[in-house]
DNA sequence: GTAGGGTTAG
């Protein structure tokens, strides 16, 4: 191989003695070794010297070295020299560099030299400016491709029109894209899945299902499309449903359908179609598609098999950021914060760089596990170490670690020291460690900034009512109460539910309606001996009504946590263990009477509340009790 | 040589 230095000096003995057509043709090399139009312009001299056929010249590069140039007439004229055809397809190849470059807007720029010296686009021309333009989202330029190959007779080519669709939907001008979509004379299947996209991308998820119900073939990417729309919006049941019809179709889904399924069941917490989706894609081979894996990652973390994800982890081939942050988000809802700082470290040693999402998992952790200086060690070396900007989700997190650990005042100092405005759930992290740590001040601090942030979410009344209660503040409780009223703020009830050969059961709490509740009734009387027998004590002060303590009691064994447990005790196998959602946090007395209860009958417990996991064993929770 | 769907947080 000839060095770069040798290559230079054999240039410097110009002519070199040896440059004939059959040399240049066996050194590749010396016919690459030109980076400006000066250097090309050395080369062209020495080939007509040389008597040496320009055909030879490697043409994109000529166009590529002089495409943004005055010298593009010069490689134009090259061009001119050479071929007989028009010199389109070596430009159009150095549209597509530029189209698919760091700097797409030299695409419009060359496009725009082409016209100048009269070089004929055809559709391949158009379709490289329209791509840059989308990158760009430069939908002005946009529509004068549109109206230029119109002009040229491609007016009806179905390729670009579908690229124009998709611009005008990309850019927001939806009114355009439908406009074109209605007049267009044929239209495909990807006309239909791009229309399909952009009104899911814009929230639409029912106009979005109304065209997919309209589309006449529908193939896999307008099935996919649907479904993850579906899980977009936060209908993951949807998405489950519709996945399911695609059985019946002669589709089969794809690493991108499997993905956005994976990811309903995930939201769901649906275990048991993840595992079948789980056995689809080992059997097609998906497993080695770092997308699926890390969906698969996420579902077994939020469907509460912490081991499954980790065996998903542990015997993925490659590994993306993603992967490990997920890891690592999964391992801080489990409370197994040791490990997933123990993660962390062994994804620096490897190299790969954390991206915000990875800091928001760490600071997780370190909040569920009251690690504060770890915490703030972590905050300030996002910036520091590794170039990340803390985000005001980071800024929610430290708010939250300080909060729960009881460091109040230095939680209030940090939030007045943000450098943006904090937002509700800042604040809504401080009301919460005030509500652990009974601080009426400060939690009447929070509660002034929340009523004008986040009027409408009802769980920050809650909480500061149910602080006055704690208190027995019962009138300003009752105030807060009235004030829900007024606003229209309605309180979310709390239910969960439990998975049994596929069923789910949802329970709300004094539920009475499920067929098999008399059961339930009588098996709850005999558990609760065991358990006072091992000193369970229902804690009463949990019931936020200003009732007898009876009363209290009989509320407190109603909670729909306990319902959903004691359903699960009496329809799975023993030994297996039981999986329970809940909507809400759990109360303070159901984690009391879980543990209690995991150890009585020898059972796994494993609910998945608002916030966490909390997996009761042995008379234990994972959570360590820090919640 | 060209167009449409995907993952971690919240």
């Amino acid at each position: 191989m000839m060095s770069s230095s040798s290559l230079s000096s054999s240039l410097h003995c110009f002519p070199p003695p040896s440059l004939t057509f059959q040399n240049l043709k066996n050194n590749d090399r010396l016919i690459h070794n030109f980076n400006t139009p000066l250097e090309l312009k050395q080369l062209h001299a020495r080939l007509i010297k040389t008597n040496t056929p320009l055909s030879i010249l490697p043409l994109t590069k000529v166009a590529f070295v002089c495409a943004l140039s005055p010298s593009f007439s010069y490689a134009h004229q090259i061009f001119s020299h050479i071929l007989e055809i028009p010199q389109t397809s070596i430009w159009n190849s150095c549209l597509i560099r530029f189209a698919e470059g760091d700097c797409p807007s030299n695409a419009l720029l060359l496009f725009y030299q082409m016209r100048l010296f009269d070089v004929l686009p055809d559709t391949f021309t158009c379709s490289f400016v329209l791509k840059a333009c989308l990158k760009l989202s430069d939908v002005v330029n946009g529509k004068i491709i549109h109206g230029l190959f119109q002009k040229l007779g491609f007016g009806s080519n179905l390729f670009l029109q579908n690229m124009i669709l998709n611009l005008y939907g990309l850019c927001g001008e939806m009114g355009d894209a439908m406009l074109l979509f209605e007049k267009m004379p044929q239209r495909d299947a990807v006309s239909w899945n791009i229309v399909i996209a952009q009104l899911v991308k814009r929230g639409d998820i029912d106009g979005a299902y109304g065209f997919f119900l309209r589309m006449p073939n529908k193939n896999v990417r307008s099935w996919t499309s649907m479904i993850s729309g579906f899980v977009q919006c936060g209908k993951p049941k949807e998405a489950i449903d519709l996945f399911m019809k695609l059985e019946d179709e002669a589709v089969r889904p794809n690493e991108v359908t499997v993905v956005s399924v994976l990811a309903a069941c995930a939201d769901l917490g649906d275990l048991d179609l993840g595992r079948s989706v789980h056995e689809y894609s080992t059997k097609s081979g998906f497993e080695r598609n770092v997308h699926v894996c890390n969906t698969l990652i996420d579902m077994y973390v939020k469907c509460g098999c912490l081991e499954n994800a980790r065996r998903v982890f542990y015997e993925m081939e490659e590994r993306t950021v993603v992967s490990w942050s997920a890891m690592i988000a999964g391992l801080a809802m489990h409370g197994q914060a040791e490990e997933a700082l123990c993660l962390f470290s062994e994804m620096i040693k490897l190299g790969v760089k954390p991206n915000g999402v990875t800091f928001i998992g760490l600071l997780h952790a370190c909040s569920h596990m009251g690690l504060i200086d770890e915490g703030r060690r972590f905050f300030a070396s996002m910036t520091a170490d590794y170039g990340v900007i803390p985000q005001i989700e980071h800024y929610g997190c430290v708010v939250d670690l300080f909060s729960r650990a009881g460091l109040l005042e230095e939680a209030r100092e940090f939030i007045l020291s943000m450098p943006m405005k904090p937002n509700g759930v800042v604040w809504g992290a401080l009301l919460g460690g005030c509500k652990v740590h009974k601080n009426i001040d400060l939690a009447e601090e929070a509660i002034k900034h929340l009523s004008e942030l986040d009027p409408l979410n009802d769980g920050y009344y809650v909480v500061i009512s149910n602080i006055y209660a704690e208190a027995e503040r019962w009138e300003d409780a009752a105030r807060v109460r009235k004030l829900m009223k007024d606003r229209g703020v309605k309180k979310t009830s709390g239910w969960s539910s439990i998975t049994v050969n596929g069923v789910v059961h949802e329970f709300v709490a004094g539920d009475q309606t499920h067929p098999q509740a008399e059961d339930i009734c009588k098996i709850w009387d005999k558990l609760l001996v065991k358990m006072k027998g091992r000193g369970y004590a229902p804690k009463t002060s949990v019931v936020l009504l200003d009732v007898e303590e009876k009363e209290k009691e009989k509320f407190l064994y109603s909670h729909s946590e306990k319902l959903a447990v004691v359903f699960g005790l009496m329809t799975t196998p023993e030994g297996t263990p039981i999986r329970i959602m809940k909507n809400l946090r759990v109360c303070e007395d159901c984690h009391a009477a879980l543990k209690i209860i995991s150890g009585i009958v020898s059972r796994e417990i494993i609910l998945r509340d608002r916030n966490r996991f909390h997996c009761f064993r042995d008379g234990q929770c994972s959570c360590r009790d820090f919640w």
